[in-house]
DNA sequence: ATATGTGAAATCTTTCACAGCG
DNA sequence: CGCTGTGAAAGATTTCACATAT
């Protein structure tokens, strides 16, 4: 919210901590300390006071935090506590299942609209929204203010759909695409690449 | 490989090396250099150097390096000159998705199980595999002497198949569901989660 | 008694800048 | 000359440890 200049690496830990307070919310735990919450996540209790404390002072000494209370500030700082519209490009068989996939829903995230190139495509129900024409993205994407948008297209279509995203006024963009992606400045990218993701780990195999 | 002391995030990047070299040989690039990739990947070149100078003296001085040597190096150094089977639990959307997807077979990964516990899905087709009782999964995944994981079930579920592959001796999951596992020392877990990413990008956003 | 918030210290990571080699 | 590999310096991040508040 009103941060002054927190580290990035702050910023990337603060989802994880409110998904598991979130989880002990549902538990119908009221009260936690970061020590519980470093041993859920696996990390040091006093790296989370220390990240919590760049944004005010969240807990009660010698009682530690309220679940509830930490959960709402997280939500906000975040910007998570109101809903984004989603804007989807590439309708093959990953988009098809990041579509129908039930989950972005219970946090805020909606996905309005969907797009693709393929004619065969193009006109197609998913769930209760149509696959629209590609190149109709840039007006319609920019006529209705979403800013975060989701690429589920072939890796050699990836970077012109971001360019043509990042016309339309998108500003968050996840990348399912296996391809590193170049935008302007101000643009945010998070690629999701589950071979890097095996590759992390194949190098501590044997 | 003879690697001391790695630290982790070096070998977080490698991958991220590994796939923009490819994409250069792919292009007929036969030559780099550590500020040409640099500035492909968005980090600066001395880090590059450094990262590589880990593992070995990759570059010539004066020259850069050759994309073919340094593609098959850091093959090596990740384990995947060499192809990786790997077991999915979890037949559902995203199941299904994953396991159409035809990008692991591309990088040495190969599905060659899938498990569920829904009597409406076992036996199902996926491509060319079938669907298998999950109650059998330990003794066939041990018996396989598979190393790689995938779980794309429901978070409530998500904890006891890990539990579960471990059990079966399984090193390296890649899990999908949205929740954090607790595995023992020596097995290694990524997460893919889209809303942590989404989240982490709208925290930048006004 | 207990657990936060936080300066200071320790550790880790990146960048600098240049010797050295093709 | 051009670019690597690398010690040393700078910078960033994490941990320590304790004063402080309930």
């Amino acid at each position: 919210m009103i941060a002054k200049d927190i580290p990035d690496i702050v910023v990337s830990r603060l989802p994880r901590y409110l998904q598991t307070l979130e989880h002990m919310q549902k538990d119908g735990i009221r009260t936690t300390s970061s020590q519980e919450l470093g041993d859920l996540i696996g990390i040091s209790a006093a790296q989370i006071r220390k990240d919590l404390s760049q944004f005010g002072e969240f807990g009660k000494q010698g009682k530690g935090y309220s679940v509830d209370f930490l959960v709402d500030q997280l939500r906000q700082i975040l910007n998570v506590n109101r809903s984004w519209d989603i804007v989807l490009v590439g309708a093959g068989n990953l988009g098809h299942a990041i579509a129908n996939y039930q989950g972005f829903g219970n946090h805020g995230f909606s996905i309005v609209m969907i797009f693709d190139s393929d004619p065969a495509l193009i006109g197609q129900k998913i769930g209760n929204l149509t696959v629209q024409d590609a190149a109709q993205m840039v007006d319609l994407v920019r006529a209705s203010g979403i800013k975060v948008g989701m690429i589920t297209v072939p890796a050699q279509a990836a970077q012109a759909v971001a360019d043509e995203l990042v016309k339309a006024g998108i500003q968050a963009i996840l990348n399912y695409a296996p391809i590193n992606l170049t935008v302007p400045e101000g643009v945010h990218v998070q690629h999701v690449d589950p071979i890097i993701y095996l590759q992390r780990m194949t190098y501590y195999l044997a």
